[in-house]
DNA sequence: TCAAAAGTGTTAACTGTACACCCATGA
DNA sequence: TCATGGGTGTACAGTTAACACTTTTGA
């Protein structure tokens, strides 16, 4: 027998991020119009059946974490191609699960919404700043296990993360224009950058341009030739109002360490 | 049977580092006065018999992956208190163990040179600038199974999160001088602060004033009341040569961030 | 008596942020 | 025609780093 009380099993759960237009009911003047959205699946078994939870994988014997990680993101959102996923911290106490002992590490990912597809019927979207409610009333928790543990981490690591990486990158489609790159780090750190402030754009736009020569230098010293991570594909794109926007494109490391 | 093909084990991996004056053979003018040093066990069984390696501990049913690491640390050098204990990552390749599966969770651990006692017969500290050949020349690996990756990966863990956090303070015995804080700094990040070139020091002295001054703050924002990390014993020590040093207390979260 | 060690003070460079401004466009 | 969105330029402030100087004391 594989299970009973001295078996230990490990799983992978995945945080996984993606960004989307706020919907017209959750639009709130100064906020930001585009929002991060964490996707989870409701669970079918014991223990916590019936909770939201992260998606969720039982590590095979011969399988590494990056795989059995992908396999359930397949399932779930039949993912269109690589995404960026990271190592959180794998969380130990040997009473996470009250049915047995499983070591369960934690990933964080990022998926652009081009690159993923319709969710299983069982899973689903939600917006980190409206989260569902527990099912049981008054619980201390509104996921399974310590899954609200696990996505605080992820959101805290995103965050830290973005500003001295080129993580927000990994949310955008191939070709994005500076506001789409600006809403995205609005979504990201639920923070005006100057969608509605006109003077935080400004700094915005500059520390962007700043940031792709640093790292255009910063790649000049590793490989020979300077090498921006931002280009412009010389197309442009007309938004609902004003000058239509400069069309960019991302090359480069998103991980590269850029301070 | 427990063990065979389907089975995964876990073990808790520790780079555990001490501080410690470096031995005049190794002294260089310029040189950092004080050297970082590293636990290493030599290992008596397969797979990797005979090579120095990390300490390392299997995790039991319903163990945490602290208590483990006590446990293991505890027979290779009797801690006499409670130390800095930091997880790391875990390492999920499923053949880094040509044996069997084994994951392994790695943590980076920091104890003073005062709470320490003596090593076990098959354990001994190493000076990360001076680690021991592997015992096959000409292999591509200094340590025991993927040591080397976890090594390094602690090294870079620990001298990032000295310029963000107060772990360096965790190296220091209960009371001690600037100059002694000034050393372990060094010793770390392996670059002169101030014991060979006397404008650095000057800007290391004021840059700890004005952290704990921040820090202060910052505790007075959380608590109601300032209380900066270092204290003032009264106390004076006296060094080799020049006059008496104020001696120096720490009380506070060696983890709380700093910028 | 001189070099090493403890400790304080002053100025210059850099970086980030606040703020001001122009152009294009569609309702 | 004006509010909205795209894009650029300037000035001040706070932080960091370079540099200068005094005192103590053992070899």
């Amino acid at each position: 027998m594989r299970s009973g009380l001295w078996d230990v099993s490990h799983t992978v759960e995945i945080a996984l991020f993606t960004i989307a237009d706020r919907p017209p009911e959750r639009r709130r003047p100064g906020r930001p119009p585009k929002e991060l959205r964490v996707l989870l699946v409701r669970r079918s078994t014991e223990p916590w059946q019936g909770w939201w939870a992260l998606p969720s994988a039982p590590v095979g014997v011969r399988e590494s974490f990056q795989e059995a990680a992908y396999w359930e993101l397949g399932r779930r959102v039949g993912l269109k191609g690589p995404i960026y996923l990271e190592q959180l911290r794998t969380y130990d106490d040997p009473y996470r699960n009250p049915l047995r002992r499983t070591i369960a590490t934690a990933y964080m990912g990022l998926v652009a919404p081009t690159d993923y597809g319709p969710t299983a019927p069982d899973a689903a979207w939600f917006p980190v700043d409206h989260l569902p409610p527990a099912p049981v009333p008054g619980s201390d928790r509104r996921f399974a296990l310590d899954h609200d543990q696990i996505l605080s981490d992820a959101l805290q690591r995103l965050r830290n993360k973005v500003d001295y990486t080129l993580l927000a990158f990994c949310l955008l489609p191939e070709e994005f224009t500076m506001s789409e790159l600006r809403q995205v780090y609005e979504a990201i750190l639920d923070e005006d950058l100057g969608t509605y402030d006109e003077r935080r754009k400004a700094n915005f736009q500059r520390s962007i341009h700043l940031l792709n020569e640093r790292v255009g230098r910063l790649m000049e010293a590793r490989t020979g030739q300077y090498q921006p991570p931002l280009v412009k594909t010389g197309k442009k794109r007309k938004g609902a109002r004003g000058p239509a926007a400069d069309l960019y494109r991302f090359q480069g490391d998103f991980t590269l360490i850029t301070k």
